[in-house]
DNA sequence: CAAATTTGACCACT
DNA sequence: AGTGGTCAAATTTG
């Protein structure tokens, strides 16, 4: 049914995605071997570097399924003046005035946490039907000063209070943070310490991966229509048969730059496990498409929740 | 005091 | 009519 990728969603699109995954792929498999090696030293440069190039990879494969739902999807929230509809007289850019998306694929991600690095602002709140928990909207703080059209939308999960059930839309174009982190050099890393939200500072970088392990967590980027959230977390394990062995799948797709410093791993167990096991393990996009990655390993590593 | 959050109202969609 | 998404005034926070 859900015609993720409507007919004109070109074979193209999805080769180039299966390009990006597969790169993605190929490197966080070098990462690994780099990082069983010598873990922690002087090769932690690069395996940063290859970390940025995998979220990018993998971030420009959201993208591209982003662009084969809904232009809307990719090209952010509306405010209402898309013409069809005429606003009432005197309502300007109309209070309420919206439409509402509809059958749109959006990444939703299940994270414990809702931070992502950027800067968000709360712009509302509402009790959601058959939901035990409100759902809060957050938009980007640069909506208006950099016209920036991201926004999600943040939900507990029902079955997992500690979970939240994260859906972007739109995508970042302000210059907040770094999205595909591309590593820097010559930035200090010292004052990239302060996560995401905070934004006083007006340099743009507000952090870039730093010494952080990319998402440490296991994420889940789902179907946002997808509705048995809970059930996906365990769904999503499947799903590899086709051709998409072992992808890493990792919390960094088409917007957030993940803000782990509030999540509970510390810099210095990043070199105590696999490297791939802070990539996560399970990405499912649509229906079109689920990477699973294999569950790995977590032995001696407690993952943030446990989910079951 | 500026920025963020809260909250009720408004409106589109089903 | 019910529900969900957004706006914006009021309030809170730093």
């Amino acid at each position: 049914m859900a015609n993720a990728c409507p007919e004109g969603a070109s074979s193209s699109h999805v080769n180039k995605l299966i390009r990006e995954l597969l790169r993605g792929r190929e490197l966080a498999t070098q990462l690994q071997s780099l990082l069983s090696e010598s873990p922690g030293d002087g090769k932690a440069v690069l395996a940063e570097q290859m970390l940025g190039e995998i979220m990018r990879s993998f971030s420009e494969s959201i993208s591209v399924m982003g662009s084969c739902g809904s232009p809307e999807a990719s090209e952010g929230v509306m405010s209402g003046d898309s013409g069809e509809s005429p606003k009432r007289p005197g309502s300007k850019e109309g209070r309420g005035c919206y439409k509402r998306r509809r059958g749109l694929q959006s990444p939703t991600v299940i994270a414990p946490t809702k931070e992502d690095g950027y800067a968000w602002r709360k712009y509302g709140q509402k009790e959601i039907l058959n939901s035990k928990f409100p759902r809060c909207y957050y938009r980007c703080t640069h909506k208006y000063d950099q016209g920036c059209k991201a926004t999600k939308q943040v939900q507990m999960m029902d079955d997992h209070p500690t979970m939240y059930q994260i859906t972007y839309h739109g995508q970042h174009s302000c210059r907040e943070i770094m999205r595909a982190p591309q590593m820097i050099p010559d930035l200090d890393p010292r004052e990239s310490n302060v996560p995401g939200t905070h934004h006083h500072d007006s340099k743009p970088q507000t952090f870039h991966q730093d010494n952080r392990p990319s998402n440490p967590f296991p994420m889940c980027i789902k179907d946002e229509q997808r509705e048995d959230s809970a059930s996906d977390l365990t769904d999503c394990k499947s799903g590899l048969d086709q051709g998409f062995p072992d992808l890493p799948g990792f919390g960094n797709f088409s917007e957030p730059a993940t803000d782990f410093s509030s999540w509970p791993l510390s810099d210095d167990s990043f070199g105590d496990f696999p490297a791939t096991d802070f990539m996560s393990r399970y990405i499912s996009i649509n229906d079109e498409f689920h990477f699973a990655c294999g569950k790995l390993d977590y032995s001696g590593i407690s993952s943030p929740r446990e989910l079951a």
